[in-house]
DNA sequence: CGCGCCATTGACACGAGTCAAGACGCGTGG
DNA sequence: CCACGCGTCTTGACTCGTGTCAATGGCGCG
């Protein structure tokens, strides 16, 4: 449900070996650490970027800076190209959750690509509209449901972000799981300790990393269908 | 803000003379009542409309049947290619606020023209984002302001679907305007009557349409900058 | 005239935010 | 090695906004 459905593989499979050097060509890739912002909302956009390793949070400040986390991206997700596409500057932000290698993509290479490759374009339509599409679901979501209803609800959505074979830990903040549920932190630490004590999650070391105990009761909370 | 931005005048100036050829022959118009569903969720699209004449509600039904609002489309807006870019069914319902007249264009001519015209692909999607963008700017809102802000935004929001001149009236009905702010029925008319007695506005009529009376006065109550 | 839909108002309960304090772990420096 | 400070997590007490339920009022229509 958070996942941004355009990736490395979507994007690079329909390129032409040609434009597939092209891009090796004019992109560079950088190393940054956990923390730092990749952009910022208010910046001017030079290009997007493709996560090769690492996880990026995105989201957008509203009133009094409070954020909220609208997607978690993992390696091979592509990422602040709205605005190159409409020449805006940014209207988010994105954070490094953990260190990451980024490639950078100048958007005079991107917007090449574009023109001269009809079934980019289609693709890349396909994509927004499904990006489209999450959003509007979770808009619902946060506009409808309680605060235990989202919390769960979230938690579920992470679980293709933070799955390892058959177990799933998630390492998040309280403050970034709250940003993303819409509620504060106080209110999140709450709902998980109900979580805990009806064995749907447990925590699994000091640092409070969330892992996963029963999907199923889990979706029974967060209402999902 | 919630203004769609894909409407007929973008759409037709990518279009060659003989593709608009091409959208005569195969679109068909159809005039449809006030109250009546143009698509809804579940449903399999067959293909996407133009709105000529008169006005849509496009929402999304949540939990409990509870409906959200997240689009008010005027004569010219375009609606409903969501599903026909990914095959999907419809996340979302349209439904009308008054009789209209539309034009209803198959996904085959649809895909055809995208096909055959790249600039009409790249204007598409940077509509799509443009659409993403609002969409994210409502969702922030949603989540972090109170139903008072709330309400005072999506009022703003409707300004440019409903002016007449220097003046605009707003004719929804205060399940509508629930369903666009994320509140209820009860707690919207406890805020619009507050918004009376601040003069900011006014009902005009025994139906309840309101008439914007101060716009400084709604925007700084909607803390919209 | 009476029925029904919609808008409006009141009383009430409860979810969720705010404020404040404490617990815990971690790193730094003496 | 321990003490201290800092940041994050956790808990408690309190308030208030907002949803729920119920009743009333107004207007149009058959």
């Amino acid at each position: 449900m958070f996942r941004p459905k355009i990736n490395e593989e979507l994007f690079l499979s329909s390129l032409t070996p040609q434009e597939k050097q092209l891009l090796t060509a004019e992109s560079t890739v950088v190393k940054m650490k956990k923390g730092q912002l990749v952009f910022s909302e208010d910046g001017i956009a030079f290009g997007c970027y493709l996560l090769l390793e690492g996880r990026v949070k995105l989201y957008k400040t509203g009133v009094l800076g409070k954020k909220q986390i609208f997607q978690i991206g993992t390696p091979g997700d592509m990422f602040g190209f709205h605005p190159i596409l409409n020449e805006h500057k940014y209207p988010d932000s994105a954070e490094l959750l953990e260190d990451s290698t980024l490639q950078f993509i100048p958007s005079t290479l991107f917007f090449r690509l574009l023109k001269s490759n009809n079934d980019l374009c289609i693709c890349l339509l396909r994509a927004l509209s499904n990006e489209f599409e999450s959003l509007l679901g979770q808009e619902t979501m946060l506009a409808q449901k309680t605060v235990r209803e989202r919390v769960c609800s979230v938690l579920h959505g992470l679980i293709p972000h933070y799955q390892e074979g058959e177990e799933v830990f998630i390492p998040l903040s309280r403050n970034d799981l709250a940003d993303l549920s819409g509620t504060v932190k106080e209110t999140l630490v709450r709902v998980l300790h109900d979580l805990k004590e009806e064995n749907v999650i447990c925590t699994t070391d000091s640092k409070g990393t969330i892992r996963i105990m029963d999907l199923g009761k889990l979706k029974r909370a967060g209402e999902i269908d």
